[in-house]
DNA sequence: TTACAGGTTTGTACTGATTACAATTTTAAT
DNA sequence: ATTAAAATTGTAATCAGTACAAACCTGTAA
């Protein structure tokens, strides 16, 4: 599936600058922030506006293309893989990993939970990375 | 427990305006902004600095004696309820609803995940809470 | 009592991510 | 080719949160 692909699938019109946006989401797994794409961009469409880059992450997010994560108090990162699955924040680097969703299979299926309407479930865990880790035990 | 108790469990020294903060943080459970208590105390502390409101809750985090909460984009919210729960926010109200902690009991209790040493684990929903639909039905 | 030292609080100024807005450009349809 | 609608852009503004230095306590020891 490309980028193009991918956006009519979620009711989006296609741009250079929302395939170009997509498409780094797509490729880059790294949870990055408005600031991160924008920088990533800027020198292949030199005319891009950051303005763009926050308006078009949120148009992804409105029509659940994206993932908006506030695992972090301090920046919003987004995620292009919108699959069920939840997150690692290591407080050592700042990366943010995917680990498989943990919670029970039923509740992820659920529509409700103690009378609530769920739309959105998100898993965060903090701490230190395994990689962060075994750089730490080699001292 | 009063409030004295327990910041002194904690390992954090008393003073009018900290244990007027976690006196807030213990009798309102609605998981509030610094914003919100500042506001909430500044009437029967006028000298109340902003400031100081930011520096104790973060305070009190540093130390576990509070949780901050990232549920939000916009707003950090505050828990005095440190005990392993999960949270709904609403969509229509903003409110933040407690439940019970919802994944597997034994991943509560593991340190590590995927190799990741866990020291903070959050599980947020979102939706259209019980009361919001409840008023929605009536219409 | 006085003076000192440490920690605590305060107010102001600043930062930096995000948004509002109006102008410009692009797109699509007639 | 015209025109309307949609998308993009740049600038200015917003506002939660923070840095910092001055002022203020609190306890201790001369």
């Amino acid at each position: 599936m490309n980028a193009v692909e991918r956006l009519s699938d979620y009711g989006i019109k296609p741009s250079v600058q929302r395939i170009a946006i997509m498409e780094y989401l797509m490729t880059h797994r790294t949870h990055p922030t408005a600031d991160e794409v924008y920088m990533a961009l800027c020198d292949s469409i030199p005319t891009l506006s950051k303005t763009t880059v926050y308006n078009t992450l949120k148009l992804f997010v409105d029509q659940q293309a994206a993932l908006m994560l506030t695992i972090d108090d301090k920046l919003v990162r987004f995620d292009g893989d919108t699959s069920l699955h939840s997150h690692f924040l290591c407080r050592r680097c700042g990366r943010v990993h995917d680990l498989p969703y943990s919670g029970k299979k039923r509740e992820a299926r659920e529509l409700q939970i103690e009378g609530h309407a769920v739309e959105e479930i998100h898993h965060y865990y903090k701490g230190i990375c395994r990689e962060c880790k075994e750089k730490e035990n080699l001292n």
